[in-house]
RNA sequence: CGGCCUGUAGCUCAGUUGGCAGAGCAGCUGACUCUUAAUCAGCGGGUCCAGGGUUCGAAUCCCUGCAGGCCGACCA
């Protein structure tokens, strides 16, 4: 039953696992168990005079045991927390049959089991709150020994950290720690809160296309895949926004999606290659109710979070509190840069940018100077939320002129911790406009600008039906959910960030020069060590390590005799 | 893509000028009927990330590769 590929620990939980097997003890039990308790319930509400609880049955993973004897403490983990159970000998076996004590308990069950107990709570001589087991319940052997964590006095001891572990194992990341499974409770609280407030509002959550023909709607390269009947190539979407937009067509007054896209760019801190965003539109609407709705959103998700809107964040505190300063962009790159931008033809934003240090390529039109002027200049300064507004035209392909300056749209991006945070526009939704803008987006895709959109021509026909005056805001929500959870890193805020393939380690094989004296030892055993090795030909490292690889393997022997060092076969 | 750092027992980490591979926890054996990082006694556990080189001798020095982390670049 020895398995060479085991460890030690995992070949003692298999032989575990026979032993309950041989006592008539099925590991993986079929039926249900019935719980009628959970372990944060007892811990709240048990209340000494009242001696309530007389009569639990709780079921969890043991994530530590302590053995005294004839008595046992151990700690119980269900999805709710841990509350610590008594084992007492006598209580758990009243008969002659101590077996369920002695050997299952203390023998053969392991610190990450899975049990079932049923007891009464009592408060220990320490003064905690514990479970009283009178019945116990195998209800999962675990094969893999769990990391052990352990605290005192608020100091982790041990502490599972390794990050690549963590995200490539997040069940175990999960299970030793507790502040983890904190953070995804709070993504969906936040989720569900948004999702509330937008029904509340009347407006109707849908599902439009992930593979789309024509990946629309931002500026990013997609993914690409290939669908074998229609024989067409697809793409992953990049974004909502088009396919939303022909549903404002189609007469929904209010329509919203939480939906995963997928760009196929960097991997790092702050970008994994799918990624969760909530888009909304709204008909009759402008950008100018939009970020007032925007505000309600965060507002909304800080105090059903934390009960209040001032969050932790890194060094600083948020606070979502309403209503947030509206700046337009350049306002902002006046306040920040000193220069205003306003009229400026391409070449002069060229110049302002060499002599504010910013590099240039020449396929940057007007637009994408002014972003790259403000994400240098601007954008780190707006730690508390703010509105930026009024983005110039070149850089915002889908959206309205604005309706004072048709250099600009009526656009805006919510900073907050100097990041944006949610983007939004009044929608453009004239037709010939918009079949303007993406032959300009073609025109700056022919002069080098990889990130320009394609033209969508079904959109465009939508858009020639007619689509009522419309505002529509997108928001990132890992970015919100880092934020509101004060985590560094994306990858702290989805439950599998997409890593590298997991490289399986060889498996255990003769070597070439493992083989040479393996064969050169056949013929000649027992061989003189020295005599052996001039016969192989082998450098000393490489002699060293294959003989050290067959003794290992047990595959060759190595005796002290009078005479020498003595190769043999075993 | 570049710079810096890391890779040693199931987990967290030591490892001196290159000289038998270490500790705590976890595990195993035993003691112990209210402990809580339980305690006490004893024991086992290693492809030192991989490959190559220098050397009598490498976890340690050199080269190459792999994996990861942080920072930057690119990129929303």
């Amino acid at each position: 039953m020895n398995n060479p590929a085991l460890s030690e620990q995992e070949q003692i939980r298999r032989n575990s696992l026979q032993k309950l097997r041989e006592l008539g003890i099925d590991p993986y039990p079929a039926a249900q168990y019935h719980v009628n308790i959970t372990a944060s319930e007892i811990i709240n509400n048990f209340n000494d005079e009242k001696n309530n609880f007389q009569d639990v049955c709780l079921a969890g993973r043991m994530m530590s045991r302590r053995i005294m004897g004839k008595a046992s403490f151990a700690e119980l983990q269900d999805h709710t927390g841990r509350i610590q159970i008594y084992v007492n000998r006598d209580e758990l076996c009243p008969g002659e049959d101590k077996t369920m004590y002695n050997d299952v308990f203390k023998k053969h069950l392991d610190i990450g089991d899975i049990i079932g107990v049923k007891g009464f709570v009592f408060r220990t001589q320490m003064g905690e709150i514990s479970i009283h087991v009178k019945e116990m319940t195998v209800l999962n052997k675990s094969l893999h020994p769990l990391p052990i964590v352990k605290e005192k006095d608020g100091k982790t001891y041990d502490a599972f950290t390794d990050p690549e572990q963590r995200y490539r194992m997040r069940y175990v990341d999960l299970i030793v720690n507790p502040q983890v499974k904190d953070v995804f409770v709070k993504r969906t609280k936040i989720i569900n809160t948004m999702r509330e407030m937008f029904n509340g509002y009347g407006y109707f959550e849908v599902e439009t296309p992930i593979l789309q023909p024509i990946p629309g709607g931002a500026a990013a390269r997609p993914f690409i895949t290939h669908h074998n009947s229609l024989d067409i190539p697809l793409y992953l979407r990049i974004a909502n926004e088009l396919y939303l937009k022909r549903l404002i067509v189609g007469g929904f007054e209010g329509v919203y999606e939480f939906s995963k896209d997928f760009r196929n760019e960097g991997m790092d801190r702050t970008h994994n290659p799918e990624f969760t965003v909530m888009e909304i539109y709204v008909a009759y609407k402008d950008y100018k109710w939009m970020m007032s709705f925007t505000e309600e959103i965060c507002e909304r998700v800080a105090l059903a979070l934390h009960g209040t809107t001032k969050v932790k964040l890194g060094n600083n505190i948020i606070d979502y509190k309403t209503p947030y300063p509206r700046v337009t962009m350049y306002e902002a790159i006046k306040e920040h840069t000193g220069y205003d931008i306003s009229g400026k033809t391409e070449d002069e934003l060229r110049e302002i940018s060499d002599k504010l240090g910013i590099e240039t390529d020449p396929t940057m039109g007007k637009g994408k100077l002014i972003d790259e002027i403000f994400g240098e200049k601007c954008e780190h300064h707006y730690i508390q939320p703010t509105f930026i507004t009024d983005y110039p035209i070149e850089m915002s392909p889908l959206t309205k002129k604005h309706r004072d300056n048709p250099e600009l749209t009526e656009r805006f991006e919510l900073m907050v911790n100097g990041k944006e945070l949610a983007n939004a526009y009044s929608e453009l939704n004239d037709p010939i406009d918009q079949r303007e803008r993406f032959q300009e987006q073609l025109r700056l895709s022919e002069k080098g600008d990889n990130e320009a959109m394609f033209i969508d021509q079904d959109f465009l026909r939508a858009l020639e039906y007619g689509m009522p005056p419309t505002s529509g805001m997108g928001m990132g929500i890992d970015r919100l959910t880092m934020f509101m959870t004060d985590s560094p890193s994306i990858q702290d805020v989805l439950f599998f960030p997409q890593m590298k393939p997991e490289v399986k380690k060889p498996k255990v094989e003769l070597n070439e020069d493992e083989k040479l004296i393996l064969e050169l030892l056949k013929a000649n055993s027992p061989i003189d060590l020295n005599e052996l090795k001039n016969l192989t030909g082998l450098s000393n490292k490489k002699w060293d390590k294959a003989i050290k690889g067959l003794t290992g393997l047990k595959l060759a022997k190595v005796e002290k005799k009078d005479e020498g060092l003595v190769v043999s076969i075993e």
